[in-house]
DNA sequence: GTGAAAGCGCTAACAA
DNA sequence: TTGTTAGCGCTTTCAC
């Protein structure tokens, strides 16, 4: 930047007043000839030192607790990200991606705020809902804010994103009833997602509410394809009388469906499956997935301009902004 | 900073010793306060002063050219991104993530280097041989260490970590031709990504080296399912003589096997198709697909090392780093 | 062993 | 309209 003073023969002050458009009183010759020699040099403004005046980073941060290394393995994330990047481009906002063990996890978020890494974040957090609890109130006392997903605070400094994962649960109950199942169960992870209680919820509601008899929820407790099919296996080898199973996410549903096929029953005549999420795969499965889908992309984009909001403004929009999902039928129901 | 001085009576100066482990000449006793202090004020550095004065920002970059906006969905950037995150983690590196369309790249990464956002970066660039190597030569320009992914580079703040893609190219052509297989063709990606040209090369010279009369390589326009869809269906109706398809990758492989279905052409006895990444979906698809498995995440987490030994070291323990490839056999082919 | 002073690159407040 | 000064939070050099 002091070259570009120099070459121009003007004060530092002035090229900073051109970069941040404080241009108003300024000949336009002046203003020009700045503007010529920022191009010359190729100067661009270090964010750094900006950032610690301005004390802002330009960065916002995508954080998740997530047991599994590869946390990104997970497509909701990875949509989430993909809304996100979108949104903060056009910005020139860069996008920081960590992700916490849950035993780390506890003084990880206030590290990373006390370290200024970011100017705030989308937070995607799992676990029981205490320990939750817990991590949103250490986030609200960073003072950082924040926009969780498919969880609620309340704080000034937070906003929360959430997809209508009940109505989406329920629309596929009534569904599989309207199919005549009588014994459709729900197939969860064991790890408690925000949007997995709630999809829980709706399931219960909606059986409770028809008038169903049974409902039962199983527990997976690898949350992969291959821990998805061997529990399910064991599930109808116990009670053979199960037609229907509302699953937690499209990854449990593929291994809903390989183990159907195991056990010789055909998908959907002789046992439904229903996913939740619609990732890329679920249309390319034999057969192609029922499946309720959640705008992941949308969802992250959408938080990502809260927060951009309430950097320019001090505050949110919109306290909470919720999604609908939406049931897409194909062959497996 | 100031206040854990205050609190336990020194000087900056004798924090800032203690934070940066210069601690051989001073008093057990005073150490251990000021680590007090700093535990119990809840003090963590400011990364974004540090950086300022150390010219560093305990950050490190992914970088792609991808036209796609949501470049996230290709699940080899995932793979590499998996692998980098647990590398930095433990070495309290954050993550930056960026997309560029090809159009914006130019000047897009010598901006981002400029800005001093990150320390080092990953780089995956795509396009044609000649734009690549302008990128590479601005990459160069700025000084900032980088190591591709799929492509060299000469230079000493470069590195590159590559996957064996004409090893993996040819072993499934020799599958395919010890199957018997007369008219093998290439579904290629119309977007060149360096790796892609690779599985080009692996397979004309398998062809060709192994005495095969007939090559063909097709281009598909649209890089999703349906694309290689329709492609493959209008290539197939237009030679039915083809009998054997590898494909640039497992996402056209998925369309290419949707076309041989449209058609009533039984996979892998009418029609054989092999793909590229072994991604998730691989193995559940119907038939399962027989792919060249590609370690993503292993790159990843090689090419953030030896980023991070170059900070330490000032130069690259390798210049490159070429990983194997597997073909797993499934049912398609 | 510890403290004082300078400066990384930038911007806000004030002075000219 | 433009230039000067101070300071964001940290580390480094040098003096004590």
């Amino acid at each position: 930047m002091r070259e570009v003073a120099k070459r121009s023969g003007v004060s530092l002050q002035s090229v900073s007043n051109v970069l941040n458009g404080r241009t108003s009183q300024m000949r336009e010759e002046t203003r020009l000839r700045i503007l010529q020699s920022i191009r010359d040099l190729n100067y661009q403004p270090n964010v750094q030192a900006r950032g610690l005046r301005l004390q802002c980073t330009k960065t916002m941060a995508f954080l998740t607790i997530d047991p599994a290394v590869r946390f990104l393995s997970d497509p909701f994330h990875v949509a989430i990200l993909s809304g996100m990047v979108d949104t903060l481009r056009q910005q020139d906002y860069g996008l920081l991606v960590q992700g916490f063990h849950p035993d780390q996890a506890g003084g990880g978020f206030r590290r990373l705020v006390h370290q200024r890494r970011f100017d705030g974040a989308v937070v995607h957090l799992s676990g029981s809902p205490d320990r939750r609890s817990e991590h949103i109130e250490e986030l609200k006392s960073t003072g950082c804010p924040f926009v969780l997903i498919e969880d609620r605070a309340e704080a000034s400094t937070a906003a929360c994103v959430l997809a209508d994962n009940r109505g989406g649960a329920a629309a596929a109950v009534a569904l599989l009833q309207a199919e005549g199942h009588q014994q459709i169960g729900f197939l969860a992870t064991d790890r408690l997602w925000p949007a997995v209680e709630k999809r829980i919820t709706g399931y219960e509601e909606a059986i409770r509410t028809s008038g169903g008899r049974w409902s039962q929820v199983w527990g997976v407790d690898r949350e992969t394809v291959e821990g998805a099919r061997s529990r399910v296996e064991a599930i109808l080898r116990d009670d053979p009388a199960v037609t229907a199973i509302l699953c937690a996410n499209d990854v449990l549903a593929v291994g809903a469906i390989q183990a159907a096929k195991q056990l010789g029953r055909k998908v959907p005549t002789s046992l439904s499956i229903i996913g939740f999420g619609d990732n890329d795969i679920a249309q390319h499965l034999d057969p192609p997935l029922t499946t309720v889908a959640l705008p992941g992309v949308e969802m992250g984009g959408r938080a990502a301009e809260l927060l951009l909001a309430y950097i320019q403004n001090g505050k949110f929009d919109a306290p909470e902004v919720v999604f609908p999902t939406k049931l897409i039928r194909r062959g497996s129901a």
